[in-house]
DNA sequence: TAGATTTAGACAATAATTGACAAGAACTAA
DNA sequence: TTAGTTCTTGTCAATTATTGTCTAAATCTA
């Protein structure tokens, strides 16, 4: 599940308009509606409150948004899956 | 090995100067110099020239550079792994 | 249709990235 | 040492990307 699908689809699971998100969120209607077609990317901290408004797991949204970031940063380049491996590698070497 | 670390060891290994990188790259000394040092990224088509004047396989660079653009972007996150994971399943469903 | 909700477009404000310059630091050779 | 060269650092304007907000249009609902 990609992240604007969960917002919409938490958002309409809790019944809840976009205008009353949008307040809890501290921004108009306009800007959650494109967060939810993916047109635009929340920042950190819209997650953050994303993630209490909507009653979401904090870190799942934050785990899907970090890998939104990811996979923005690869898709479409033959060595993504290669590229996204090796940082993996990475992480996990420096993790020790 | 890092980006910065194998474009300063690879322009060593073939005696090369920073201004004589910096022409084939079209910029100056400083740039390169920063680049060395991890200061700065280089551009997708710095990169691409990087690879031709200091004769590195193309797509060894490439995958360092996107590579690092991951790692920049989950560094430090408790997530960090979890998120790259997640990002990798994506890609290998949709290469199918 | 009227009223409400959602979406799309545009645009300024803000933030991030980049390239370039100049001056300083480090190194080398005489 | 000093002069000449190479490398590094800091700064800043220019470009580019991102963000928030407004308005109006589209879609939905009763």
């Amino acid at each position: 599940m990609i992240l604007s699908e969960l917002l919409k689809s938490k958002r309409e699971t809790k019944n809840l308009l976009l205008r009353e998100v949008a307040s809890m969120i501290d921004t108009d209607t306009a800007l959650i509606s494109k967060i939810e077609k993916g047109d635009r990317k929340p920042t950190r901290e819209q997650i953050d409150k994303l993630a209490i408004a909507l009653d979401i797991e904090h870190s799942k949204l934050l785990k899907l948004w970090l890998s939104e970031k990811v996979y923005e940063d690869v898709k479409g380049e033959d060595l993504a899956i290669e590229a996204v491996k090796l940082t993996l590698k990475r992480l996990k070497t420096e993790q020790e």
